[in-house]
DNA sequence: GAGACGTGGCT
DNA sequence: TAGCCAAGTCT
């Protein structure tokens, strides 16, 4: 493809060498001027993380992963429940499943080395060709056409392209290989990243303070939040279903089960629910109780999830200790001080929460309270 | 290609 | 507030 213009890789490296974000995964400008290369374990894991999530959530995450396992041998070492109990409300669950799966494929078939190519990072579990990009462009320097959720609003903006997401997504990625230097790709790429999160942001960009307002066609045209063009998202449908707290007389266990692998929230903790079904009538589900018990309503929780919104009534019953240890489950008890720790979804915490308010409250701070 | 797959923050 | 949105991947 011939491109008329281009993108202008110094003029972004320019502003990104004196407005970069300072982030946990990134080598600080010092390191890099020192010569220090990027980790591609925490490349890696940092872009793992970040799929489809914030920075502010992705945050706390990596700093608790690579303080437990700061290499890649350490995590494939591992266990695959501390994993997922580490990742338990970071969402997507498949994530962690593939980030395991990753790991030891690296450390046993290849040595402990992360691929160092685009293409051949694209065949390990969770990498696509976005991640594949990013890695091979950060840790090692490959001119590699990144592509995510930013470089597209950035982009479609820049050359105001009005084709729909994601059928521009081809044009887009041309656009992006023939910009990016052979310099520095892997800094180009974060250059465009950063200016998406921070100034060409999806509401109200800051086009003033942006170094590429001289070249914006829409920023020309006047309008740049029209871009980039979307498909109309579909309603998302209502599900119901419940769920059920069985807390263990004595000393409050309460019982929990591990999800299929397959599927929503898979691999993961939680208390017995029934199926979500789009059922609107009012039957409450009891029946599906787990164990035989004196099941009171504990409310209604709201959660939505990407494709579905669920709306979930909580029962709660407390059950004699000789029901509990004579009863046949597939589960465990969880003590009330152990629960912070399982790996545990978030609506699985919302769930619990409806009838034991106290399960996951903050540590009682030190001193009064007020 | 389109749907499944989480969560929390922001406007 | 009710959507919208975030450094996507897998099937």
């Amino acid at each position: 493809m011939n491109f008329a213009k281009l993108l202008p890789a110094d003029v972004l490296l320019a502003w990104y060498d004196r407005h970069q974000r300072a982030l946990p995964w990134r080598l600080t400008p010092e390191a890099h001027a020192a010569g220090d290369r990027a980790d591609p374990y925490r490349v890696w894991l940092s872009e793992i993380m970040l799929q489809q999530t914030t920075v502010k959530a992705v945050k706390p995450y990596f700093e608790r992963f690579v303080t437990l396992w700061p290499t890649v041998e350490s995590l494939a070492a591992a266990g695959e429940e501390p994993v997922l109990r580490e990742w338990a409300g970071l969402g997507y669950y498949s994530r962690a499943r593939n980030l395991i799966a990753c790991a030891r494929r690296v450390a046993t078939d290849l040595g402990g080395r992360f691929p160092q190519t685009s293409l051949e990072l694209q065949d390990l579990p969770g990498i696509g060709p976005y991640t594949a990009a990013a890695i091979a462009a950060i840790a090692f320097n490959e001119r590699a056409a990144v592509v995510d959720g930013n470089i597209e609003r950035v982009f479609s903006r820049y050359f105001a392209i009005s084709a729909p997401l994601p059928q521009a997504k081809a044009d887009i990625r041309e656009h992006v290989l023939a910009a990016t230097p052979s310099l520095r790709p892997g800094d180009f790429a974060q250059a465009l990243m950063d200016l998406g999160a921070t100034l060409c942001t999806p509401r109200s960009p800051a086009c003033a303070l942006c170094p590429l307002e001289e070249g914006c066609v829409a920023r020309r045209g006047g309008n740049p939040t029209a871009f980039p063009v979307k498909a109309p998202r579909k309603v998302k449908p209502v599900r119901r279903g419940a769920a059920f707290i069985a807390e263990r007389a004595g000393d409050g266990a309460v019982l929990l089960v591990k999800r299929p692998v397959k599927g929503l929230l898979g691999g993961m903790s939680g208390v017995p629910t029934t199926h979500w079904t789009a059922r609107q009538d009012g039957e409450t589900g009891i029946s599906a109780a787990p164990l035989a018990g004196e099941w009171q309503r504990a409310g209604t929780i709201g959660h939505v999830f990407t494709h579905f919104e669920l709306r979930l009534d909580v029962f709660h019953a407390v059950i004699c200790s000789q029901t509990a240890a004579s009863a046949t489950l597939d589960g465990w008890w969880s003590a009330p001080r152990h629960l912070p720790e399982e790996a545990l979804p978030s609506v699985m915490k919302k769930a619990i929460s409806a009838a034991l308010p106290q399960a996951f409250a903050p540590a009682p701070q030190r001193g009064n309270l007020a």
